[in-house]
DNA sequence: ACCTGAACACCGTTCAAGT
DNA sequence: ACCTGAACACCGTTCAAGT
């Protein structure tokens, strides 16, 4: 991975052209969020014949479920480091929301893909739940640990992190779109969104105003 | 639109030609969740040359963003018509909430297409806000008469409901990819989720087990 | 004014042939 | 074992020619 592509490195044989292609298509998917992805394209960026990629992926779908997989694996560190830090279990949630939604405004095209339909139903689709298990699992963590102290209503887990989950998820993907600046609201949207998240699960909401 | 197409009916021109190619194209959308949605296939299910639908549409994208505008017409309409027997205002946003996710589970490409990033970035990318102005302000208009009725709590309105989009959004979303019957939950995961939207939302909740 | 059919550039995928 | 290059079927788009 450290050293790039030299004429000399890569007479013949590439040697590593599978790391190649996945680097390649992923920086495709940073700069490009407008799905154009092309499977020589990527060839051609990495510098090898268009049939080549073939050779380690069955097709095109598999080199993009992969990208969906790894996009799955960031997400959930990002998450796990979002809250390493968080001093309440109130912060922890927020925390976490956040994370999420900066993960999708910083890789829109990424998210997309995770959550799309061509991958998402064929491939990765009979996956796609066990993908975001993780997610899930994270959430419901938060949420059981927030009912135990106390903090929490004690309402069934799996709602509540469904609930959750759909709200993060909802204004990860309406950020992506630019449909949360409003006209003229003075905080941000995102959080103010997790604040009344939290507002409704919280067992004590602040003074109400 | 009545007439159906019998070989006397279409000697050269069709005639009606652009109102077919939606049609077409929109029941294609409705039966491939599938994303193989071509311009040649649509024409030839029209039976017309490849090269017809450019008479009338001046590319794909314009096809699709067309699509995607009568299905935000259609959205608002089932939300519209979603509240109309509902008895309280509470109700109204549980049964507005219920129609957009039925929408995008009935019409799961349409409701991609919508907001996906191909069509949802350019063409009706500046158009895309304005598009969602509709079933913005239909929130805004329940959580204003919900606050001035004293059932909601009284915050800024557009980040209520940003939230509450969020919420709804992404419970479709979510919904859509059967990412929300979770292990062994019993009731509904949607109804649970804007139950509980509904909690942090409401001045005084019910008797909090 | 509206539709056809050939034509062009480009893709995904396959495969015999090269190294 | 891994890569190349021709080949095939298919698309989006254009355009001269038909009606």
């Amino acid at each position: 991975m450290d050293r790039m592509k030299t004429p000399t490195d890569r007479p013949y044989h590439h040697g590593d052209l599978r790391r190649a292609v996945i680097e390649t298509a992923s920086a495709m998917l940073r700069e490009d969020n407008n799905w154009q992805f092309t499977l020589r394209e990527v060839a051609r960026r990495a510098g090898v014949s268009h049939g080549a990629p073939y050779k380690h992926f069955p097709d095109k779908e598999s080199l993009l479920a992969e990208l969906a997989r790894q996009g799955f694996e960031q997400l959930q560190e990002a998450l796990a480091a979002s809250t390493a830090r968080s001093r309440s279990i109130r912060k922890e949630l927020l925390a976490a929301g956040t994370a999420n939604v900066r993960f999708g405004v910083g890789n829109p095209a990424l998210y997309r893909l995770m959550f799309g339909s061509g991958t998402g139903s064929r491939t990765a689709g009979v996956h796609l739940r066990e993908r975001t298990l993780p997610t899930r699992g994270f959430l419901v963590d938060i949420l059981r640990r927030g009912q135990e102290a106390g903090v929490f209503k004690k309402h069934a887990l799996q709602g509540q992190a469904a609930a959750c989950w759909a709200q993060v998820h909802g204004l990860t993907l309406l950020s992506i779109d630019g449909l949360l600046m409003a006209e003229k609201v003075g905080a941000d949207p995102v959080e103010a969104a997790l604040v009344h998240l939290l507002e409704g699960l919280e067992l004590a909401g602040p003074a109400k105003r």
